[in-house]
RNA sequence: GGCGGCGUGGCCGAGCGGUUAGGCAGGGGCCUGCAAAGCCCCGUACUCCGGUUCGAAUCCGGACGCCGCCUCCA
């Protein structure tokens, strides 16, 4: 069974689960106001990996992961370009499924949109002022975070500790600079929906409540988001949970941060800032690998030196597959170790394999093991014992599946023109004419195509 | 001010007291008509200063450097 490092806890501890043999886990999703960035990116691919390899070990995974649709930046944008939220909300949520589907991300069992459920926050929103936990401004209403006994366990620090350092502007109204808005009364020129307590929108916090309670029920067992989340976000979601007598995740897990090295993220240094950037520029598994390659609470440095590495990377994964005419695994569909049969020399490496993954998703470790695999099914193969260099084989890229890395072997659509140049070096080669096969070679390798020679065939790929 | 993290070989990146992490790049070799791919071998790293220990990258103390959170953020 997994264990994960749980943010309350502050320790790995196993993932309990609410129902045995099922997970349900919510990842807070985007604020569909731009393009999604390389830290989006980020999030979507941990808890993708996650689920993935709670679905291999044998679990019925629900996952839910949420889409803002009603925020401040959306109706910034929307002001500025001068058209509605919705076009604006559409518009980007596009663009954020092209980027999770490019990345190879199974999409959630769920996507709630805040906007749908309104009328739940409103409720919620009543059932707190009336046990005086929020309580209304000229503003909106806010969430007194004071009533909450363990206000500051996802931050790690007691609520004075916060409080002191709480950084000023003192809001007139609120009762504490830490009480968050749960609803923000209605402006003439932002969108707005009615209440008891007076029409207005909701404030960020509320949503993710409500919609993970409602589609995964109390005591759900993951709840799942970037870093910075961590607080205020999550401490907030959970403290009106609390407040209203549920108890809420059962674990909290959050993936580190994306560095771009020292330099800023921006386009003139040419340094990758969305991932719609970044995909149309790189193998998109690249950064999939590089994700894999650190582990997902520590930070990963995203570069063109670092995505190019991880690309190399790849083309030796993609040999390797192409060698033994591996399978694509992964992608919208989930692998399960029970729909493999493994021989008892390569259930060894499931196995091991297994234990790094159940370890806090030590992917790092996972990954030295497959490589290590790949060099060992290739010298098998060296060798001429092709039968455990196949089974061998087959096992990793189960593996590589498993966590959603998609080998590819399909040979490319080559030409007629390009057909006819290999086969006359076939030709030349099999007369030993070396030198009109070299020049066949050239011409080919100039027309940009990697030439092997390796089964007495040539062999060609770009 | 409070809380927390980090500093590893050319680059990336694991490591949680003693054994080769792994990848990429580089060097040598095997294979090959020559290449490519593949395989084998190689670099002998851990910010600094003390300490604990038979033994420390790994534990403790200190120094220096970098970063994050306490405010919208994946």
């Amino acid at each position: 069974m997994l264990r994960l490092f749980d943010s309350v806890a502050g320790e790995v501890r196993e993932l309990e689960l609410r129902d045995p043999g099922k997970v349900s886990m919510y990842v807070c999703g985007p604020t569909v106001s731009g393009l999604p960035h390389l830290g989006h990116g980020r999030f979507a691919l941990v808890w993708d990996v996650t689920r993935r390899w709670l679905t291999w070990s044998g679990l019925d995974v629900t996952y839910v992961s949420n889409i803002t649709d009603i925020e401040d930046k959306i109706i910034a944008r929307a002001r500025e370009e001068q058209r509605s939220e919705v076009a604006v909300c559409e518009e980007f949520e596009g663009e954020w499924w092209k980027a999770i589907d490019a990345l190879g991300i199974a999409r959630p069992d769920h996507v709630p949109h805040a906007t749908h459920y309104v009328p739940q926050m409103v409720r919620l929103i009543e059932e707190l002022l009336s046990s005086d936990i929020a309580y209304r401004t000229s503003d909106g209403v806010y969430f007194d975070v004071s009533r909450v006994p363990d206000y500051g366990c996802l931050a790690g620090q007691p609520l004075d500790s916060l409080r002191a350092g709480a950084r000023v502007e003192g809001h007139d109204e609120k009762r504490s600079p830490l009480d968050f808005a749960l609803w923000k009364a209605a402006k003439s020129d932002e969108p707005s929906w009615p209440a008891s307590f007076g029409s207005g929108r909701p404030g960020w916090h509320t949503e993710c409540v409500v919609m993970s309670l409602d589609l995964l029920g109390d005591g759900f067992d993951l709840h799942a988001g970037g870093l910075d989340l961590k607080f205020p976000h999550h401490e907030n979601e959970r403290a009106q949970a609390v407040a209203v007598g549920d108890k809420f995740a059962r674990h909290w897990a959050h993936n580190g941060w994306v560095m771009v090295g020292s330099e800023k993220m921006s386009k003139s240094l040419n340094n990758f800032t969305s991932l719609t950037d970044l995909l149309a520029e790189t193998d998109q598994r690249a950064y999939r690998l590089l994700v894999l390659r650190s582990h997902y609470r520590s930070p990963i440095d995203v570069t063109k030196a670092t995505i190019s590495d991880a690309e190399r990377s790849l083309e030796r994964l993609d040999t390797f597959a192409r060698r033994f005419s591996l399978p694509p695994l992964g992608g919208p569909r989930f692998e399960r170790a029970a729909d493999h049969e493994f021989s008892s020399d390569n259930a060894a490496l499931v196995t091991l394999v297994s234990e790094r993954l159940d370890d806090d998703l030590d992917t790092p470790g996972a990954l030295a093991l497959l490589f290590d695999a790949v060099s060992q099914a290739n010298a098998l193969s060296d060798q001429g014992r092709n039968e455990e260099a196949q089974a061998l084989a087959v096992t990793v890229t189960a593996l590589f599946g498993a966590v959603g890395l998609t080998l590819r072997s399909r040979a490319e659509d080559i030409d007629e023109a390009t057909r006819a140049l290999v086969r006359a070096r076939n030709e030349a080669r099999r007369a030993k004419n070396w030198a009109e096969a070299d020049r066949l070679r050239d011409e080919l390798v100039t027309a940009g195509w990697i030439v092997e020679d390796a089964t007495g065939e040539t062999v060609i790929r770009r």
